[in-house]
DNA sequence: AATGAATGAGTGTTCATTCAT
DNA sequence: TATGAATGAACACTCATTCAT
């Protein structure tokens, strides 16, 4: 792995297991085994790491969305609904103590253009995944989707295998209802 | 104001204007117009500023639960779930910067067994709310519900009244779907 | 007990736990029970209670040192080596953590000239003990006899009542030797 | 002279002509002619200084000892007191108030283990060379010497190269009076 | 390229002292 | 007299960044 990507792991490691706390560039380049002069060479600063890790994150999300929307295009919404959850969870369920980190970060950080659209460019791509099916505000609603996907995934601890899958049951649910698609799995048990 | 309010006020200013980034004792301090010592003859460290702020937050929103849900005892599960949607959105829409940085500082903070046991307490709450209406789960239910509306409030940016509504409505979609409750107000404008 | 030395209690008492470095003025208030304004309203400054405690400790030593050379006027040199350094002994033995720290604070101190000649007053009275049986340079050995019986006190780690009186007898010994007693009690066991 | 003993040289400086009150990082750092930052590089904190300055104090003296007792192993008990005397003093008139400062400082460190046992090595060694000659709890006699030279040198003030003959000639006559040899050189003129 | 010693501005915290009540 | 909240200079220590090798 060529020095560039060597210190970014770094980078991700202690995010991930100090958090934005530890985040020294010091304590990045002694894990990724790099002198700080070497790291330097390759991040003009700090924040520079920081801008690098979200744009790759940003950029794979999208590559997953995408992925989703492209192969069920011909699907119904509930289809469509399902895949990009699926591919949302399995988003944040990837190291997500260092996509909270990112998170926060961003906040704070000046992104450059570039890394700005690739928020709103996820955005799109959901919307466009929602729009042929009806769906009102379909920004809007991919900016819910995403954020309710985001919000229940890392309120839910770490996971084995079945949480995710559970997890995932339980979003679809909001999901359906947030879309009105109604549900062949309630969660209350009522007679009717 | 007493100067531990002030300076707990500072803090929080501090917090909303700078995040994280730009929270320090000598800022906090000034911003709240008084000495670095007064600072720390109220609070032992920096974190213990954190801490309170974050035991204030938590006891905030155990309170407007615990309204909302008293308050409603007797109505059925979509009134409740109202009651509690409008509840939580009113908490997370009231200075949004705050409340993110210090979620984001719980995550690397140690707070004491007595601050710990509030962040369960707001999950008894809301569960205590749900459980005698059948929902499956009470603890994890009011988890998600609460992780959904945090994630969907948090993601939609700065707010005006009507905002506020709409998103309320939206959040009370996907609660709905989520608990099984069906909606008399789709978002799909599907055929019948 | 009037406040002016309650507080000089207090002060003693953490010089005594916590040494110099654990030593200040607000400690020191608490330790006396009293506020920080009331210590202020009897000693100017912090380096005031020490100067007042070395002062108290020197005329203390001054008086026994006194007390025995008059007892023992009339003795010869090994009776009133022997006052002598029981009294000393005592002196040393009394809070010896207290006396250390006191010691030493003299070093950066600028105690007044009151208390400056109290030092040499300690060494007047020692010597004109000394002087009238053939002691010579009367000056020099007070001083050497001082600090030869504080170095071994010092050395000797905490006390029991035969830990004082065994010290006394191995201080003796130096001493008789200095002053060219010849000792009864040889320490050597030397076949002659 | 690398960083590390420039460092430590200026922290020796400073604590010589302030002592242990004037003793604060920054100043150590401006009298070293280094940044602040390099000085961390070397020392962890500003104990850790300390007990380096401790630790090469006893080193050098246990060398002292060791090589005036392996020099003098064959000769007689007298030959061997004046050979340590004479070690002693030089190694307590070599900067005084260093010595003093680094003595005091020692109360309330906590020195690792390995610099705790130097102390107790000099006293071995010490004891070793008295041993042989019938000295009596030559470990008591170790300490007791030692606390007695410190003290005499540690109280003569400031010196000259008579001084020092002198102060040996001082403690060389307690000495012989605590290990029960016979003095040739009395102080006191006995008629006889 | 890579190194890592060096820098120093910045931050957390302490503590002697003051002064209004 | 007594109190103790308030002050802020001073100090321990960190860490982003540079640069000579």
């Amino acid at each position: 792995m060529a020095t560039f990507d060597v210190v970014l792991e770094g980078a991700a490691h202690i995010l991930e297991t100090k958090g934005l706390h530890g985040f020294n560039t010091n304590a990045v380049a002694r894990q990724a085994g790099v002198s700080i002069g070497s790291l330097y060479q390759y991040f003009p600063s700090k924040e520079a790491l920081l801008v690098e890790l979200i744009r790759r994150k940003r950029t794979a999300l999208i590559e997953k969305m995408q992925d989703a929307s492209s192969r069920l295009e011909a699907s119904d919404l509930r289809t469509i609904a399902d895949g990009l959850v699926r591919a949302g969870i399995a988003h944040w369920v990837e190291r997500p103590e260092l996509a909270r980190s990112l998170e926060y970060a961003e906040t704070t950080l000046d992104l450059g253009p570039e890394t700005e659209a690739l928020k709103r460019q996820i955005v799109v791509v959901v919307a466009k995944a929602l729009a042929p099916h009806g769906v009102e505000n379909p920004e809007t609603a991919a900016r819910d989707l995403a954020a309710l996907t985001r919000g229940m995934a890392d309120s839910s601890g770490p996971f084995g295998k079945a949480d995710v899958s559970q997890l995932e049951q339980r979003v679809r649910r909001a999901v359906y209802g947030y879309l009105g698609i109604s549900d062949s799995n309630p969660l209350t048990s009522v007679r009717r």
